[in-house]
DNA sequence: CTACACCCTGTAGCAACTACAGGGTCAAGC
DNA sequence: GCTTGACCCTGTAGTTGCTACAGGGTGTAG
């Protein structure tokens, strides 16, 4: 297989496939005479799970951890499970902060009454407590 | 007021004030005879300002059309609410896709047996489809 | 007068790619 | 046999929004 046929068979680009290789989540694959790279189906393998952890959201640091534990079959999958939950914790306040954020947002938007600038509630928002003694 | 002063008073880092000046969000303010930065309260107004809308999401891109907007009273306060609306319809779209996210990984983390890592349902559900003529 | 907190510039680093520049390879069509 | 075009190669620099030095200078308190 072909860099660009692995890159679309995993929905990667191809700079991406390189750039894993570079940082070592991807072994190097053979070359062919022509220098191209030579991918086998365990590429293939390897890179769907980097690309699917990646698409829950695991770093690629909890990748590389993720991929480290596959490898060893006999060991305990507590590991695991302990990366997907500390992620999962994350993932929770994320979106947490991100829907407090997204309700004062709203609440921001909710002020406009659509005139002027000077008398714009959202960019007042956003400025700083007005002093009487600040001009 | 001194660099250090102004990034207390806005909770921002020293680094992060002369960043904003390199990247011209901040005007260059004037020098003491010892070449210390020496702001004034428009200085406090408009960190104040640049803060406030980080702490609200909005991107540097933004914050730069938001001050440039907000620095012409007279006009309408329309690019401006557009802008906070298109930024509310990011974040809405963030706050849907990390929930599907977290939806999948907790379904994913329910399936662990807390066997071994080779009947792991975690490492089994970010590998590939296996097919049968694959081993 | 010396210690220490603060300030200065400039550069490099972080995640996780992405986008070139400037070349080489390979298969198809004429 | 030759050209065209799609693909591949390496290496470097850019993205966002900072953060962290290194290697200096300034200002003030004891």
């Amino acid at each position: 297989m072909k860099i660009g046929e692995l890159a679309s068979a995993t929905a990667t680009k191809v700079e991406t496939v390189r750039y894993y290789e570079k940082i070592g989540l991807l072994p190097p694959p053979a070359r062919t005479s022509g220098n191209y790279r030579a991918y086998g189906s365990e590429h293939l393998a390897r890179l769907s799970f980097i690309r699917r952890a990646r698409d829950l959201g695991f770093t690629l640091e909890a990748v590389r951890e993720l991929l480290t534990l596959s490898d060893d079959k006999a060991q305990s999958c507590e590991a695991v499970d302990g990366i997907a939950r500390v992620h999962l914790t994350e993932i929770d306040r994320k979106v947490t902060d991100l829907t407090a954020l997204r309700n004062e947002l709203d609440r921001v938007i909710g002020s406009c009454r659509h005139g002027t600038v000077a008398d714009c509630k959202i960019i007042e928002t956003l400025g700083p407590r007005v002093r009487a003694n600040i001009v």
